[in-house]
DNA sequence: TCAATAGTTAGCGGTATGGCTAAGCATGAT
DNA sequence: ATCATGCTTAGCCATACCGCTAACTATTGA
């Protein structure tokens, strides 16, 4: 296990922006160039080519350039360390018994003895 | 469907930060107070205490004060819409055939022809 | 050749983030 | 009453983020 995972870090920062989010969703559907990804954000080219560099720096996506177009697509595995991470935690917290309800009701328990 | 997700947003972003997934981790073995939660992070009160601050603005622990003691909780439940969103995309995700490396592959083989 | 198209780069501006110190305010112990 | 403890607030600093415009490059099509 590493201690600092800056891949989960890259990760999860890609995944904080809806607008990246929504990229995500319509590549889902399919490639597409930069051009089209951009139309339906309502956002400017270079701040949309900015968004697409994270998700590509995440490992999100990956991106080819034919004559002038660039094309992009999804890379399904990169979201594989956030479903670990993910189950890992689950694993952790759940039967968990000391809750902050839990906290309150022992409280509760102590002040009436 | 929600266009603006500001949860998913909140919870990612707060995710996407190291020492915060390492008090999560922390809290997963057990409630805990504030400086027993700084202690091993390394770093001062003010800059934990914002730390709980985007954690429990997520959602994803809560606090009660006991005399001059705050004690933190995991909220297990919190994690839940980053686990449907994943879900969301893997399910959308799978099975594409247009991934980069295919669409890599056509272009091979139109200029073949 | 020339012009439109598709990206790209550079750089600006406002805001947010993540760290800190210093000082304040309760509460608990003496 | 006093002092230590545990948190809280206020505010500073540097850097990062997210939007933009303007200007540039590189294809493609007429």
């Amino acid at each position: 296990m590493a201690k600092h995972d800056p891949d989960l870090s890259l990760l999860f920062h890609a995944l904080a922006d809806p607008t990246r989010r929504s990229i995500l969703t319509r590549l889902s559907r399919g490639s597409a160039p930069v051009t089209e990804l951009a139309e339906p954000t309502g956002l400017r080219l270079p701040t949309v080519m900015r968004h697409l560099g994270v998700l590509q720096e995440a490992g999100l996506i990956a991106t080819a350039k034919d004559g002038r177009v660039r094309t992009c697509a999804i890379v399904p595995e990169a979201l594989a360390p956030v479903g670990a991470w993910l189950d890992e935690q689950r694993a952790l917290w759940e039967g968990r018994l000391d809750r902050l309800e839990d906290y309150a009701m022992k409280l509760m328990e102590e002040r009436k003895s």
